[in-house]
DNA sequence: GGGTATTTGTCCGTATGTATT
DNA sequence: AAATACATACGGACAAATACC
């Protein structure tokens, strides 16, 4: 085994100084030149030994104030796996979800438009390029911390066939899958979930809080009718910090997780 | 809007050079001390800017070569739901999945334990603490390229009952779920994965050639029989930059992803 | 195989800026 | 306003990895 670099060592020794309990979560550190003195070393080899335990997130800077262990969150679950028919945490379904957990959920006002799509979302709903549709986004919180951001896409045809709450900036009680059902018969029998993972862009970014090199979960759901047609797509991002998930296939007991 | 430090503007040319197609996948970018000069700055903060590119993944640096914009791979696409009665990509399952995708996978000879399981595996499992369980360890390349690690626990009682391959340092070519339905009428009925992202360990890095700040996936297959008890749980790893997955609920038509 | 040039990695020192208390 | 703590920026020196002759 080679000798590991002075700044890397200081950083294991950081690291087991916080796992052994010693520096509990939400501790501050020592200053940056504290510890150049105890490990004998200069302020930017700690700055360094710093980088790699913010990065693993396992502390957090904060200019003025000094560097802290992260406080350890709790996580939320989401379930994958759930009723086809309804949408992904949508309407009362989620808030009531989010609640079992002794949570209090939140959810903004939609952002309304009509746009063309992202590319990726193109392809999932399987319309022409230049075509335009309406595109519902919101934000939620819990407990007063920002927990994910979705943007639905729905067909524009949607609207002139007689869905016309899609287009209004106000919360959908029952969700808007459900509403489709109700409003012109389009009826949602199965969804695709598609799960990847990358760094937030700078909106993610200043809305979760997170740090440039963070990871958000980003999951596109697709919706079917029973033609098999695409009758939406819905982006969620989900800082990775903060987010699991579960997916339950076949005969499962009930949980805790 | 406040100015950027330098290192940020710098970081965010090289980008939109690469994102122009300026600079190619797989191409190298001009050397530190080339940019130093483009740039009119010092090598440190050159040096800088290319650390943000590289923990998000857009290039990686290879001592005594250069800089190079990180080479686009594609992904590697897994089903969550499957057959409920079927492994985690489990022996020929597997193979033949991977297979349909032009790929050309392998699976290493399992590495066979007895062991206390971790606290994660303990809790999934539902066994007393200091309970020994059978692990069966095994890695997967697609292609050459290292693709996933995972980690099987079994119970030790189901070895006393029969099920005597577990033990074995050889693949079981059905699967061990089909095995253990085979060989001691243990049949699992349904299973849940729970979903995380984190940093990789030391060895993940090694084996995956990972960054200390790169993200991987970690699902916890705990599969169930026909009472509610877990009969094993699986732990698999996969790099969240050449993984994603998908899960069907409900009816969905046949896939092009 | 050895030697040399090139390129990135580590480490230090210093100065100044910005955020917070 | 002053003190404290992290952030940015530069310069220099040497080490380590790689490629090439």
């Amino acid at each position: 085994m080679v000798q590991q670099p002075m700044y890397q060592q200081i950083a294991e020794k950081l690291r087991a100084r916080i796992e052994a309990g010693e520096l509990a979560p939400g501790a501050q550190l020592p200053t940056e030149l504290e510890l150049r003195d105890q490990y004998s070393s200069s302020r930017n080899t700690i700055r360094d030994a710093i980088k790699r335990l913010t990065s693993q997130g396992l502390v957090e800077t904060r200019p003025g104030q000094g560097t802290f262990v992260t406080p350890r969150v709790d996580p939320f679950v989401s379930e994958l796996s759930g009723d086809p028919t309804r949408g992904p945490g949508e309407g009362a379904a989620y808030l009531s979800e989010v609640n079992k957990s002794n949570r209090s959920p939140s959810v903004t006002l939609p952002r309304v438009e009509v746009q063309i799509p992202p590319t990726e979302v193109k392809r999932r709903l399987r319309v022409p390029p230049n075509t335009q549709v309406v595109s519902r986004h919101e934000s939620r919180h819990i407990d007063g911390i920002p927990w994910s951001m979705q943007t639905s896409f729905y067909p524009m045809e949607f609207i002139t066939r007689g869905a016309t709450h899609l287009l209004m900036a106000q919360n959908i009680e029952e969700g808007a899958v459900q509403y489709l059902a109700q409003a012109i018969d389009v009826r949602q029998v199965g969804y695709t979930d598609w799960i990847t993972a990358r760094v937030p862009n700078k909106n993610e970014q200043s809305f979760f809080g997170l740090a440039y090199d963070a990871t958000v979960f980003e999951i596109f759901r697709t919706g079917f009718d029973q033609t098999g047609t695409a009758l939406r797509v819905t982006v969620t991002v989900w800082p990775a910090d903060r987010n699991q998930f579960i997916v339950n296939v076949g005969k499962v007991p009930d949980l805790e997780y």
